[in-house]
DNA sequence: CTGATAACGAGAGTGAGAATCAATTTCATT
DNA sequence: AATGAAATTGATTCTCACTCTCGTTATCAG
């Protein structure tokens, strides 16, 4: 079989202090949700989930894959797909569906709802906020005898960078 | 209040007369279209055009394909997959991605822009616009530095019924 | 330690949609 | 009408994202 050297995969570049500590609190709320459900922690899931916080948020479950295995060449893309399913269960990530065709998940962590613009040329994606907005899709919902639960919001366009450039 | 005339071809089941005019416009143009383009008409198209403007809205190509199999059997789905494509690309469909993994097709005959409410349990489709709304994500593109090209704005959640039903 | 069982990885299965390709249809030009 | 180049068709295959299956392994309570 396979010889278990498991000493703790030391980071390969130091990720931001402020990343690492998200990546703690996520996985004391992780292990909480674990012993809850009856589930069993398991050193990928341990992988996975450091990857995912230290990480730019956005990532498909393909990128996402890349950089765990980075860490660890032996994890299988199924496992990442189970336990980004399982950290959005927990309400420790969002799976967002943008016009790509990929899943891609950002960190819930205590975070408002907000929505997204998004660069059609770099790929950019752009976080924002708009009360007035949140008011306004209330008001429509309510004409129409709606009980909204969630929404999307999504504005596709150039990013100040991209316009400047001339076509890529 | 719908007239009824019968001053219609025979078919199967005789659609509403508004909707058999758009059908209508609908060929006139693509024909114009398709001269243009140098493509050819075919009855395949005809057939998967009118059908399209004679349903309801929001229809996905499963949906169309069981319509269109009903008028001719040997059309195939790919045809359908290809028709709409053009469809779009001449400005008599738009393409929507909810969030049931499948693209759905509205007709786009001269409509203006809108939004969708749906119901998250009877899948029902509503339209909406909001001036007010466009007119805050400019502003909020605008503060971005972003040029936008095209949004999409959903709000899920239950429609007024689905609301009053216990559970479905 | 041990046994029940959750989780793993590899690979097969799915479903929407795009691509391929031989056979057919369209249509401008004879 | 007849011709023939080019577009189109439908069956099938392919791709891509994702899920499921299954034999094996790891976890953890007792």
């Amino acid at each position: 079989m396979s010889p278990r050297s498991h000493s703790h995969p030391p980071s390969p570049a130091t990720p931001p202090a402020e990343a690492a500590d998200s990546a703690l609190h996520a996985r004391e709320r992780l292990s909480q949700w674990i012993s809850e459900k009856g589930l069993k922690a398991t050193r990928q899931r341990d992988v996975i989930v450091d990857t995912f916080f230290e990480s730019p948020g956005h990532l498909s479950v393909d990128e996402l894959l890349e950089a765990v295995l980075r860490r660890d060449p032996h994890i299988g893309a199924a496992t990442v797909y189970r336990t980004m399913k399982i950290l959005t269960e927990c309400g420790l990530a969002s799976a967002r569906h943008f016009d790509d065709g990929q899943t891609r998940y950002e960190p819930a962590l205590d975070r408002a709802h907000h929505d997204h613009l998004i660069c059609t040329s770099c790929h950019a994606i752009v976080e924002f906020e708009n009360e007035r907005i949140e008011e306004l899709q209330d008001v429509v919902a309510r004409q129409h005898g709606f009980t909204v639960t969630r929404h999307k919001l999504e504005l596709y366009g150039l990013c100040k960078t991209c316009q400047a450039k001339p076509a890529r």
